[in-house]
DNA sequence: TCCTAAGCGAGACGGTACGTCTTGTCTTCCA
DNA sequence: TGGAAGACAAGACGTACCGTCTCGCTTAGGA
């Protein structure tokens, strides 16, 4: 049996950790190196050692270790009903991490911003639109959420492949998904 | 009375540009205040003079120009039955500018990368899932851009709301958005 | 009447008084550049940018100021009688350069550590050799100092020209020029 | 009595003969502990075992068992008539070890800098003081060389000593020596 | 038309973080 | 069981940016 020196997966563990509880407390961007290790009690040449190139490969491998933690148990339970439900309890199992990573978007928070001011604009549409009767099933602000979640991530999904399709194709398209799930959640919810 | 004094105007135009410029050639995070200075041929104590607090500041500035430039539209042709088309036109003009925002993503491209991981997973459920006579109608690549968008901000919006439900319950919310949004999606696409 | 920003010349006179000073308190190769700079009060960039080579070429620097010195000074009065009295007088005047620079030795003072014991021989045989009453006219040590420098000298001098006449040849025209300079010293000092 | 071990001895020669070839190769300041270690197929651990005080103390060691060669060679002859002639040959069979302490000079190079630009002066000075018919009889070079290490080493002995004589009385005992030992040593050569 | 306050280019400067390198200690593994 | 391999803490290195600060030069605008 070998017993391959876990000096070094110690080590490992105590950057993943240190890495985490820094971004939660003061960001990403701003955490430094030197922070890391201060806090993981390491000196600074021992991080570059086991990642060279710097904080960002330390964020990946957090990542890595959190994706092989959420497929390993995916492959334990077989494919679900409600293939999202994973996704769901292993974020509020790492809410921190998930946090750091989806909510602080880096860029100096740019991306951040820009998707809230555009909720915020959707949460105003949905206001309008949906009947009064109706806004207690769900709240409005997840709609809002999903929806511009949708929208950016369609708008960029069109840019990065060179705008296949015209933008009224893409507006109609966006439309009909929406209208559709909107409607779905809000007289599902109404029937439960 | 203010001398307006149009010095000020082009100056912060040509940083504009320069900002812009350089975020695609290299990415925001790697692109310096003294490159923005040296491609707008301007000093970098002027720089600070417009901008005090750095490129963050300028590139909001960039947005908000943006932002105007949108409104001022959607205010010239009144609320149009298809809400996100000015968002589509705008990203179609200013294609560089959105890929910089949204598709670098910052924090070094780890939010990209993880959009980009899980789109592929969500696009293997989808080709399981939708029968193969349906899959022409709109390219599944798209759609699961759609869905992972959503489903990464409502999980945000989740978390930064404190879990206000159980997780089982957001699942089955999202799994009813977006059954019925990819269900009308293809639905539709086949009756037109 | 051109005024060309002083604030250089006094960045630089700065940094040479702390190496300087620095070198007397704790040697040379001990001194960081992080001391000079916080002995200069100023920043360790700035250090770089008027040294880019590091301490070394301010060590250079140093030295070129005090060569400029002399030469200045030997000029002003024309060619002296006895030409070393110059360098006698400089080095009064900058002991603390003069004892850093050919007193450290550097190399760990392993060069300094050479001379001293070699001189301890050297004295020895001075001893042997000078009679009684001839030893006070001058100090030994003093004569040690002066044989044990040129002892050296000459050496490197024959390994760095590839050992131009056998070692017996060098050993005697040594031997020559050392007994005369001991014997006019001692019998000159009995005569004054 | 105690047990040589033979293997230490073998393993600090390696040390001894891999440090000496790097400070030939590359200078002593710039060769590491891991170079040395390197070269003589040895263990870091190893290298401080033997001498826990680092290089310094393997570059001691080297002269330590230098001088007990000289001084074991001059024992064995008896005193010479010509006491430098160990010296010489002891140089002749070390050249490298003898250039790398003396001729390296440490402090990066700036002793061995300081001591050529005295001697070129040096050497003008002579140029212009001995009749050409003389200049034959020895090189002038060695002669600026034997002057220049005289000089810089009472230098040295007079500001480590507190500067015991007044600056001149320092240059007329030099002057004397010296041009005595000039005069000798080429009127001598002359005769011969 | 001048002249005067401003915008501006240039770049020295104090800081802070970077990624690299070497040192000396200590542990693990292997022959 | 002794030594090679190498992880580790400490800390200096030289580089790169940052944001601040003069210093003159240019220039637009009201006088």
């Amino acid at each position: 049996m070998p017993r391959p020196d876990r000096r070094r997966e110690r080590t490992q563990t105590a950057l993943r950790e240190a890495l985490v509880a820094l971004i939660l407390e003061r960001g990403y961007e701003t955490t430094t190196v030197q922070d890391i290790v201060d806090r993981a009690n390491l000196g600074r040449a021992t991080f570059y050692l086991h990642f060279p190139n710097g904080k960002d490969e330390l964020l990946l491998h957090i990542m890595d270790v959190a994706q092989k933690d959420i497929l390993k148990r995916a492959h334990t339970h077989g494919l679900p009903s409600v293939p999202s439900i994973h996704a769901f309890q292993h974020a509020a199992e790492n809410a921190n991490l998930y946090r750091a990573i989806l909510g602080g978007g880096g860029m100096s928070g740019i991306m951040a911003r820009f998707q809230q001011s555009t909720a915020a604009e959707v949460l105003e549409r949905l206001k309008l639109l949906i009947p009064v009767e109706h806004q207690a099933n769900a709240p409005l602000e997840m709609i809002a959420a999903y929806v511009t979640g949708a929208l950016n991530a369609t708008l960029v999904w069109w840019l990065e492949n060179d705008q296949p399709y015209p933008p009224e194709e893409m507006a109609l398209r966006f439309l009909k998904m929406t209208q559709a799930a909107v409607v779905s959640l809000l007289s599902a919810s109404t029937s439960s």
